[in-house]
RNA sequence: UGGGAUGUCGCCAAGUUGGUUAAGGCACAGGACUUUGACUCCUGCAUUCGUGGGUUCAAAUCCCGCCAUCCCAG
């Protein structure tokens, strides 16, 4: 018999993964990362993911399925991987995207190997995504239900990471996942589905970073695209290209944040149609459909999560790179988000934009 | 000190031949959406129109005084 170890976080769906993947006939383990201190968000309420309510449900759903159930204290792992990291890549000016990290580092590196130490065959999550094997390769597909598709932040597993992980919710709709959940009992079958940030759960990502750094980030100046001062911005790291709300700004019409300099500390303000661009680059790219890219291809790119993919020519641009030109402008193309290429409901690859 | 102009929600700004509940945009608040940040969508947001009188069945809209601001002239 296989083994598994199945993340559960305490939520509908990765419970729902923990039970099918006993029906398939694993032998399964669950385990919760503990990943932060509430203290560390700022928050006295437990309320966010991988809390220690949502450990108690975790562990509620393994004794009703009848498995092992451990709670692993990755904190330290996470510190440096995500929070620092997203951390990091506020003060460089870019947005960055946490969960990717906490998927490419803690999910399916640091789980990973924990699992293959222990003596797990296979990890198993409750993403919405496929995995499938053609030929000699592991293919990473988009899930059956379109609107849960997870597959854009698991761009960065590898060969050895897919072959060793198990979504068993990658064939179900997200109602079939509560039916499940509710048939069986389990506590959180109605359980509210999403939440922000993990470890910024009122939504103040610069509260929260200004309470690990210690720093306060300086205020600046907001400008025009013509260069001329619009008002007063409260510290560069508060803003992100294409953000209209928050600027505090009461002008004629609305306007967005369209670059963020970071040598000169300011924001710079334009209209929305100022916004849109055709060209990017991409940097730390993970290849999933082959080991190394054609010179050149076309494939659909996705920039950020829950946009859909656009149509676009991928070039290779030195190692680990790719220049990335639209057939269409698309809107805020901002650096630190991820892009990731899809050929059809297949993951091709997926990298950071610079 | 003369001459002119203006004064409507935190900001911008419709409405001024008088007539039910004072447009809209920005900002803000709340919600929806959502395993990132954004975007987007929905809801809320001046019983009151610088102020004090007057005319009228009825005034932000007409009349008078006052106050404030701006411009021109000196």
């Amino acid at each position: 018999m296989k083994r598994a170890l199945v993340a559960m976080s305490g939520g509908v769906d990765s419970s729902v993964s923990a039970f099918l993947m006993k029906e398939a006939g694993f032998d399964c383990t669950g385990v919760t990362m503990r990943l932060f201190d509430n203290e560390d968000a700022g928050m006295e309420r437990e309320k966010s993911c991988c809390s220690l309510d949502d450990v108690e449900d975790a562990r509620a759903v393994a004794n009703r399925l009848g498995i092992p159930y451990f709670v692993f204290n990755f904190k330290a792992d996470f510190k440096r991987c995500v929070i620092d990291r997203f951390i990091e890549a506020y003060e460089c000016g870019a947005t960055p995207n946490p969960c990717i990290d906490c998927n490419r580092f803690l999910k399916f590196e640091r789980l990973y190997r924990r699992a293959r130490e222990i003596e797990c065959d296979y990890i198993a999550t409750g993403h919405y995504a496929r995995i499938e094997k053609s030929g000699g390769r592991f293919l990473l597909k988009k899930a059956k239900d379109l609107t849960k598709d997870q597959s854009y932040v698991l761009y960065s597993l590898t060969q050895e990471q897919l072959a060793h992980t198990k979504f068993p919710l990658g064939e179900f709709e997200k109602s079939e996942v509560r039916k499940i959940a509710e048939e069986h009992g389990f506590v959180n079958a109605k359980k509210h589905d999403s939440q922000d940030i993990c470890f910024v759960p009122d939504g103040d990502y610069a509260k929260i970073i200004e309470l690990h750094t210690g720093k306060s980030y300086p205020h600046g100046n907001f400008v025009g695209i013509d260069g001329k001062i619009l008002g007063e911005h409260k510290g560069i790291i508060r803003y992100t290209i294409g953000q209209r709300k928050g600027l505090g700004l009461a002008l004629p019409e609305p306007l967005y944040v369209c670059e963020k300099r970071i040598d000169t500390n300011e924001v710079v303000l334009g209209r929305n149609e100022d916004l849109f661009s055709r060209e990017f680059n991409v940097t730390d790219i993970n290849w999933i459909a082959f080991d190394a890219p054609p010179e050149k291809f076309r494939a659909s790119a996705k920039i950020r999560y829950r946009q859909k993919e656009q149509p676009a020519e991928i070039i290779k641009d030195g190692e680990n790179k790719v220049h990335v030109v639209f057939d269409e402008p698309q809107r805020a193309i901002t650096s630190g988000q991820a892009a990731v290429f899809y050929d059809g409901d297949t993951v091709v690859g997926g990298g950071t934009i610079i």
